[in-house]
Order: structure tokens, then sequence, then C-alpha cells
RNA sequence: GGGCGCUUAGCUCAGCUGGCGAGAGCGCUGCCCUUACAAGGCAGAGGUCGGGGGUUCGAGUCCCUCAGCGCCCA
């Protein structure tokens, strides 16, 4: 049966067709038949769903969806699965803006709530778990429309492996992980000093955080000593003061070298602190003393840790000062009384406001000196918050990290692309300051699997928390119960309390390649998958996401959790500046660009970025795409015009455009070896024009059997070979329009057909192919172009002779495909005769 | 303040280990209805390769330095 080509070829509705098409026939199935060596298995980012994908998603993910193609085409079997990851703080913002809610943790559950309508301009608030069906609800409608245009961009996805980071199996690994560690001691619970958003309520991590320029002013105040006279400090928070526990001064700093050992008392308060010494004192930052107060900032905390301080803590979760009771255990005085009277004005009130009331305070009793000096200096705030973070104590589980020369040498073992990513993964290893606090005071995550046993007092012990058995996960602990316990203990003294926290969404996503290669659910598809071969990924969660799924995968097994990852830049707006969902400068709607420009071109566009680098919105290119796309189809049209009248390649013309296309199919495999999908493109792309522009135009007549049968038959077959190859070639970057020319003439989809090597290519070509024939006959007839061009006339004016100047060499080439060239200028007479360099004479009729 | 990347025609970018008398596409200008393609084809004009210094017979290509842009971190 001949081949099926329409008389106007289109790229209308190819889409519809075989995105319907691919499904009905499971294209990108994976067939989990086949054993590892033969798998490709891809760790795909499961986006957040919080909020709209935009351009810069299409443009990243297009990239591994290339890789994926080309390792199918390989022969690979190709386990490419897709998750959401509708975990985390992010959902929960988005939900109760979304319902209008907030929650109240004192309400139940009622099964009968329905998110109000309108939603109210004062939140209403809910229990926790209707909540969290909210967020779910939420989840589940933005997620149809995440697969709806990863399906419409074509990504080669296996749906039947779609995972979401809050489902039952992600916890349950999660949660299992989780156990494994605690079994092992390497995650631990303690009262520590934690970073906290007042606002969000709850811990932040390292890598969550972010330093702002903020305005601020050094406050100096004075420190009686007891025996007379004062020490001097300057301090941005002297609303702290009632917090402080020690001065420290650098050791070799000779002005407070006699105070070293000595106390000094504070002041409004009281309080005798010490004075030490520390080499993180800057002797030249203020008077070259500071107060350590629990917890000002960061260094407070390594202060406190690396001296041995005791703790005050007066700052409160709900981030105002909170009742402390002066001349009890810690918060002894020279007079209590007063430190009551002082810290009376104080409590209750937030940051800001117990500053400005403190140094009125200190203003009245003389200890402020001076005027507040205004500066501006670095504050750490969480990146998604408005308000300086605060330092409290607070339970905290943390995940002991391995040492850092077995996370750095992971870092040389995996392969990077592009290399010089790995240096910001190095960077971040040897900035590591202690480990990592998975907990967070949230209600829609994975929660901690453990209880705590209640005793007969009714004091909960935190320090005996009870796991929950492997068997029962996944588990939520504030609705079940623990082993040996029944419901109606919860709570009461002899009984038990769940952890009250959810992990980090970060806890359960650096387990993603365990649980879609199946860990400890699905051993078969384990084998098969695990570690896996590459991890796709933006640069700016290297630290996060990369960083933490090689600690677990070294905590769990001692190794990578795959091979190799891939890095992708991100989408810059016309104004440079990067695209992302939460600074809502993605003007563009991916299913609106698609409409107007197709996926195929879309997806060119996104190719045309080497791997990491950013790219730019070009408009531009996504019009150059298409026209790539309906260029494919007509070149396709006329070569299979002709199908049926092939025969043995013997024209030099022939050889040589194949021998040429052999070379290119080497420069395309080695870019995608290396997951240079530009490179691969650019290649084929700057050849699949010259296909068109010179060598079609040069063998059109021959093909159509001007010169004979044989002229013809080695024509329609070298560009059968030619079609062939590079519809394979395009067909990781251009899905549709490949596919679409591809049934025309072929059975079964081009994107399960095999890779074409450059031995193939050349087998075709024959042995003697001097590509000098293509390059000396394109040359001359681009001449005869210019000449006509220039002329004013026709491209098909008669030209009654033709004089070409050239090398010896160059001119043998010609003269092999001097009949072609003839034909294509319409030439009556050409001359040739041997000279230095390239020259030629064009005589119209 | 540190790290990384980028700076080549008006625009978006190629130019690998130094040999280029500097390329592509778009845009612009002009020409051409040629039976694959007028949502096309052909051709033309356009750049002292960010500045400065150095290595070399020779430097977009290597080294140093400065500047600008971007991202990450402190």
């Amino acid at each position: 049966m001949g081949p099926q080509v329409p008389d106007k070829p289109t790229l209308d509705g190819l889409e519809d067709k075989w995105i319907e098409r691919w499904e009905v026939d499971g294209t990108y199935r994976f067939d989990r038949t086949r054993q590892r060596a033969d798998v490709y298995s891809i760790d795909t980012p499961p986006p957040t769903v919080s909020g709209r994908l935009h351009i810069g998603h299409v443009s990243s993910y297009t990239h591994t969806d290339t890789i994926a193609r080309y390792q199918r085409m390989r022969g690979k079997a190709v386990f490419y699965p897709m998750g959401w990851d509708d975990n985390g703080l992010n959902v929960e913002r988005r939900a109760q803006i979304h319902y209008g809610v907030y929650v109240d943790t004192r309400l139940h559950y009622d099964p009968d709530f329905r998110p109000p309508d309108p939603v109210p301009k004062k939140p209403i608030p809910v229990s926790r778990p209707n909540f969290v069906e909210l967020c779910a609800q939420l989840t589940v409608e933005l997620e149809k429309e995440y697969r709806a245009l990863w399906t419409r961009i074509s990504l080669s996805v296996d749906w039947s492996h779609l995972y979401r980071t809050i489902g039952p199996d992600v916890t349950r690994v999660s949660q299992l992980a989780f156990l494994r560690l605690f079994k092992r001691e390497q995650v631990y619970r303690v009262e520590a000093p934690t970073l906290w958003d007042v606002d969000f309520r709850s811990a932040i991590a390292q890598a969550e955080l972010e330093d702002r320029e903020v305005p601020g002013a050094y406050h100096r105040l004075r420190f009686h000593k007891p025996e007379g006279g004062d020490v001097q400090i300057e301090t941005t928070r002297p609303e702290l003061v009632p917090a402080c526990v020690a001065l420290v001064a650098h050791p070799d700093d000779k002005r407070y070298q006699p105070l070293f050992g000595t106390e000094v008392i504070t002041p409004l308060f009281g309080v005798k602190v010490p004075v030490l010494a520390h080499e993180l004192a800057d002797p030249e930052k203020g008077s070259g003393i500071a107060m350590i107060c629990t917890f000002g900032d960061t260094t407070d905390v390594t202060w406190w840790r690396e001296l041995g301080l005791p703790v005050r803590n007066v700052m409160g979760h709900d981030g105002r000062l909170r009742e402390v009771e002066w001349g009890e255990l810690e918060w002894q005085s020279t007079d209590p009384g007063a430190a009551r009277e002082a810290y009376a004005e104080l409590q209750g009130k937030t940051s800001a406001q117990a500053q400005k009331r403190i140094v009125e305070l200190l203003a009245e009793s003389g200890d402020l000196v001076g005027e507040p000096r205004p500066i501006t200096h670095p504050v750490k705030f969480w990146e998604n918050g408005t308000r300086a973070l605060e330092i409290v104590t607070n339970r905290q589980w943390f995940i002991r990290f391995p040492p850092k020369d077995v996370l750095l040498q992971r870092g040389e073992e995996l392969r990077w692309h592009p290399d010089f990513m790995k240096i910001r993964y190095q960077n971040w290893v040897e900035g590591l300051t202690g480990d990592w606090n998975i907990t967070r005071q949230r209600f829609f995550g994975v929660p901690f699997p453990v209880w705590y046993p209640i005793d007969a007092e009714g004091d909960i012990d935190w320090n005996a928390p009870i796991p929950a058995n492997e068997e029962r996960l996944p588990v939520d602990p504030s609705n079940e119960v623990p082993d040996g316990y029944t419901e109606d203990q919860r709570g009461q003294p002899g009984g038990f309390v769940g952890d009250p926290d959810v992990m980090d969404t970060w806890a359960s996503s650096s387990m993603s390649p365990e649980f879609v290669s199946g860990w400890e659910r699905d051993a078969d598809l384990f084998a098969r998958t695990f570690p896996m071969d590459l991890r796709p990924q933006a640069h700016e969660i290297i630290r996060t996401w990369l960083f933490y799924t090689v600690v677990r995968a070294e905590l769990e097994f001692g190794r990578l959790p795959f091979s190799d990852v891939a890095i992708s830049g991100f989408v810059r707006d016309p104004d440079r500046k990067k695209l992302s969902k939460s600074a809502g400068n993605s003007p563009d709607d991916p299913f609106a660009l698609i409409a107007a420009h197709g996926a195929d071109a879309l997806r060119y566009w996104a190719c045309g970025a080497r791997p990491g680098r950013d790219l730019e919105l070009d408009r531009n290119q996504f019009k150059i795409g298409r026209r790539l796309a309906i260029k494919i189809l007509n070149a396709s049209k006329f070569v299979l015009s002709r199908l049926g009248r092939e025969g043995e390649i013997t024209a030099p013309l022939d050889n040589a455009m194949l021998a040429k296309l052999a070379d290119v199919v080497d420069q395309a495999t080695g870019a995608f070896e290396d997951y240079d999908y530009a490179t691969a493109l650019d290649r084929t792309e700057a050849f699949f024009w010259q296909f068109c522009d010179d060598y079609l135009e040069l063998v059109k007549g021959r093909a159509y059997g001007t010169q004979g049968d044989d002229g013809a038959a080695s024509a329609n077959r070298a560009l059968t070979v030619a079609l062939s190859t590079f519809l394979r070639l395009f067909a990781p970057v251009l899905p549709y329009v490949t596919e679409e020319v591809w049934s025309w003439w072929q059975d079964g989809s081009v994107h399960t057909s095999s890779w074409p090597t450059g031995d193939e290519v050349r087998n075709a070509a024959g042995a003697e192919s001097a590509q000098l024939v293509l390059d000396a006959a394109a040359a001359v007839t681009a001449e005869v172009r210019r000449a006509k061009t220039e002329a004013k006339a026709s491209l098909r004016a008669e030209v009654a002779k033709v004089t070409v100047r050239d090398t010896s060499e160059r001119l043998e080439a010609l003269r092999a495909a001097e009949a072609d060239v003839k034909e294509a200028g319409h030439i009556a007479e050409l001359v040739t005769e041997e000279a230095p360099e390239l020259s030629v004479d064009v005589d119209l009729a």
C-alpha cells in the first residue's frame, strides 16, 4: 500500500489526533519486563500544585522529554513517571486564600462542611481535617489542568505511574523512611532554638532562608559592674536585654581582656551575666563587645551552644514577648521587683513594639548612651514571609547529615549536565551548619508516625516517642491509636498523644527516587529502575531537592539515587526577570500560546536553550518553530510523492548529501548523549534547511525522471533515506509533525522507531561519497540564483552559459553533478576553467 | 562581600581543545506566483566579537583586570 499523503498538509488538528492515538496505543507505556540495563529511569520533579503553570515549566519539562524520547528511540524502556507536589506550605496558603478559611485546631471535623460561597472577605475558621480536605480538593482541580498541559505539550510520561506527594503511597514511604532513620538514630528530636516565622507559626529550614537588608539602629547600652563603673555594648535588639545571658568580646581584644571571667549586671533587669571571649565577636563592630541573648540571631545560637550558656527565652511563638517570672529559676535578678516592673511594660508586645518601649525605659534609667544610630543590616526572613524571623525554642525533629566529605564525594560521582552546576552543590555542602530540621508546625503534610506517652500526672513525655509499627503505615497519629492503647486514652493521664507536627515538604520529596521506583512496595519494579538514570531539575533547588535527595539515599543505601543530573535554566521575560508562579510575571497562558503557535513550535523554542542556560521568552522563536514544522510537512510531501520509484543510489550528488547527513546524525547523537538537545536540534535543523534549499532544488528534476529512470531511482532512494533520518532526528523535539509524516508511509510510531546511526546512513550513501559534490554544486547554484536576482529575473529564467572557475578538485566535484546543476539553473551550457578560487560568470539568455 | 553564568549584527543566538578574511535565523530592503511549500522562495545590506592590558607568528576563542546584566549564597 502506498503512502497516504494529504493534498494540503496542515498542522491543524495534529495535536488532538496524536494525543488520542498515543494514549490508545500506549506508545509511552513503560515495559516493566525489561531488565535494569535496558531501562532508562527519570526522577521527574513533581511540580508544586499551588498556582498556574507557566511557560518556564513548559521549557524545562520539554528538555527532559527530549531526553526521554531519545533514550526510547535508542531502545531503552523509558520509565518516566509524573507526580504532583500537593504538599506543603504553599498549598496551604493558597487554600486559605482560595476558600477564605483558616484553621482553628479546637474545632472538630464537620462532615457537612461546604466552603463558603462567595469567598468571604474575612476568613472563617474550619477544623484541621476539613482544611486538609479543602487542600486536597483544590489540588485535584489544579492537577487536572497540569495534566492537560503536560499532555498537550506532549511529555511522553507514563501516566499509569502518576503519584501525588500527599498520596498514601508517598506518605507511607516518607513515614517508613523516617522510622528507619529513627531506628538507626539518624533522626532525633530536641528542644532547640529554631528560626520561626511568627506569622506562619512554623519553623523554617536553612534552605528556605533569605537575608534582606532592613533598617535598624545601634543602641549603645550601659551594663553595670558590681563594683561600680560600666561596660557599654551596642545592639540592634535592645528589647532582648531581658533575654541577655552573657557579654562577649574577641579573645585578643585588649580592651576587654581584664573583664573576661567577671560578671556584669544587665540594665533594667538586674541580671548577673558573665563576660566571655569568643572569636566570632568582632572588635570592629560597635564597641567591640556584644550581648548574647537567647536568641537575637544565629550568632547568638552559636555562642549559646559553644559557650554552654543557659536559656532565657522571652520570645513567644506568636511573636510577642511571653510571660516570665522574675526571681524564679533562671530569672534571678538583683532586683526582681524592678525587673518585674520593667518587664510588665514589654510583655505581650511584638519585637517592634517592645523595642520602642524599652528604649524609652533605658533612656529614663540613664542606661541608653547617646541617640540610637540608624543602620541598614541583613536580617533573616523566610523566603515567603513578610516579617523578620524570630528564634524560639521548640521541639523539632532533625535528620543527622552524613559527613561533609561523604556528601562531597557523592557530588563528584554524580554526572552534572552542565558540569559547572556542580560547584553550587559543593558550595552548599561546604557551608552547611547544623542538621536538617524536618518539622513543620502545620496541618497539610505527612504526619510524623509517632505518639508520646502521658504520665500519671498528665505530663507528656516528649523524650519517649512511640513509633508506629511499619505494617500500619501510612498512619495519622491524630486519628489513629498506638499499639496497646485505646482511643479513649488520647490526651488522658496514663494515655498518649499524637505528634502534632508534619514533615517539611523536602522531607518527603527527597524520597522521590525511592517512591517512584517502588522501594519497599514493589521490589520487582525497584530492581528494574533504581538507582535511577536521570534527575532533571532547576538550578535554584540544587541546595534543596537535589541535596536532600542525595542525603536521603546516602542514609538509606550509602549510594547515589541517580547517576546523572540535568539542570535547566529558567525563562526570562523581556525585562530579563525570571518568570515564576509566585511573581506572577508570566502574562502568557501556556495553553493560549500552544493554541496560537502549536506545541511543536513551543518545544522548538524551548530547545533553543542549551542545558543550564536561561531562555528568553521570544515570540519570534515560536513562529520559526512553526515554520520549521510546516516545512517538514511540505518537504515530506514532495519526497513521498516519489515513493515506490527508488533504486540503487548511483548519483554522486545523492551520495554526497547522505554522507553529510551521516555526519549530522553523528553530531546529533553525540549531543544527545551529552544531554544537549539544543545542539542536536541546531545541527539537524541547519542541515535540514540546506537539504531543502540546495539538495532538493538540485535533484528535483532528476527525481521526476528528466534524466532517465536510473537517475530518478537514485534520487528517490536518497530522498527517502534522508526523510526517514530527518524525521527521526527531529522526533524528540517535534513529536507531532514527525509522527504525522511518519504515519503517511510507515507502520508504528516514529517515537518507538530506532534512532538513526551515522553508519546506517553512510552505508546507504555508499563508500565513494565525496561531500564536496554537494558543496560545489550548491555554490554554483547560489551564484546563478544571485545573478538572476540581481537581474530581477525569475529563477526560472533561462541561462545561456555559465562559466565556473575553481580548483581542479572542486571542478571535478561539480562535474559529477553537472546535469543536476544545469537543470536546476535552467542552464544551457556549463563551462569550467581551473583557477585558484571560485568565481562564476552567468550569461542570461 | 563571595560563587557561578552571560556580554558576538537592530533582535535571539552558533562559533568545541586559538588559524575567521566573523556565522545562522528573525527583523529590514529588494526581487520572484518555480507543479513540496506565498502562513512561501531567492538574494542584499548590517558587526573594530562589552572596555583595557597580556601571552602568541596569529585571540570572540587562553590569562589578568575593569564594567554591565542575571541567578545563587553570605
